[in-house]
DNA sequence: ACGCGAAAAGACCGATCGGTATATCTGGAA
DNA sequence: TTCCAGATATACCGATCGGTCTTTTCGCGT
């Protein structure tokens, strides 16, 4: 790694920070100049402008993330207990998140929906590249019979994904651990109800 | 109402769109400017600075989604139809909110939650003051015998405006009222399953 | 040790930021 | 009709914005 890939890294992770906190416009080239302890020359020799600063910023966010959802899913034997995994960390996410602000894929979707049709984009995809992961641990525990064949593994991928968004929100917000918890403890209900094949004889 | 009301009013209301758009920091005072057709110097007679606008405007947008909402729940008969009606509201909310931008409760939690404290406050009361309509539906509806008695209503209305602001951001990202569709259908579900007294004897 | 190319620094740019102070206008009461 | 307070406009402020350009420094291969 060179020193300029070093270098690039830096800005890369500090501002990740900055922008996952303050957002696209209300972090400043002097924030991240401050975040950094760059000029303002030497960041521009790395980057075109602020835009692409955030867009690498949020590519590096949801790759921590996402990198470390993996491992964590990587780990747990089963389908069940992978996601089981996936909602262990997110609880511990909400108020110790890896990158500093919160959900990344919450944040960047909010400010971007309505401007930043570049972020925007990256946003949707992330988001589809979450609901694939689910999907796939749900089919694979199909296919190893862990899981019911007759779930709508699509359908709950999205409502996974809607009540732990919702559920970070809702926590960050109020400082409340609560609704997550009340979130959590659902979709552990809805895994051992309605995922697990022990439960098909209702 | 006075000139000086009906020019108040003006500011919050155009405002209004615009920091629920483009957020409080990606809002000028020239953008305000030009969507109410004001000078600077008018629009400081009546606020003290960008960031009283933005709290009247969430207030006003606030107000506004509440009221609707008050509207349609107040209209049906009993306590399940209230909560169909939300849904409704909901799903034709997505892509046509009557403040545009989207839900300022999400877009304002998001952005307020790491500064602005004066904001994040008053999402969180708004927050709470959502959770306790819903909770207040449906203790009248237990009330009335049209929910079941042993009903978690605190741990419902936690359920139903994370599955309802995750959905938001899912469909408002992708483009797609897929996700919204998924999580209203899931909640008629769990409306006709859960709550009503029909289907108690499980 | 040298030299060269890359990397960082620092000065500078016009534009715009939020905010203020003063001048001008306007509408309604007397 | 007059007048004046309140509403609006205009000119202006220092600071900061994102971005560019030139100079200086640094690190590495020879």
């Amino acid at each position: 790694m060179s020193k300029a890939d070093r270098t690039r890294q830096r800005i890369i992770e500090r501002s990740a920070d900055l922008f996952n906190q303050k957002g696209f416009a209300g972090t400043s080239m002097s924030d991240i100049m401050a975040a950094t302890g760059l000029t303002k020359g030497a960041i521009y020799g790395h980057f075109n402008g602020k835009e692409a600063i955030a867009v690498a910023a949020f590519d590096y966010a949801v790759f921590t993330v996402l990198d470390e959802l993996r491992n964590r899913i990587a780990a747990a034997p089963t389908a069940p207990a992978k996601l089981d995994a996936v909602l262990d960390y997110y609880r511990a996410y909400v108020f110790a998140p890896p990158v500093a602000g919160g959900c990344p894929i919450l944040n960047t979707a909010v400010e971007a929906d309505d401007s930043m049709p570049a972020l925007r984009k990256r946003v949707a995809l992330t988001l589809d590249m979450l609901h694939a992961s689910l999907t796939k641990i749900l089919r694979t525990g199909i296919a190893r019979e862990q899981i019911r064949a007759d779930v709508d593994v699509e359908q709950f991928a999205t409502l996974f994904i809607a009540l732990v968004e919702g559920a970070i929100m809702m926590a960050r917000i109020s400082g409340d651990i609560a609704p997550m918890d009340t979130v959590v403890e659902r979709l552990r209900g809805m895994i051992a109800e309605e995922l697990l094949p022990e439960s098909l004889a209702v």
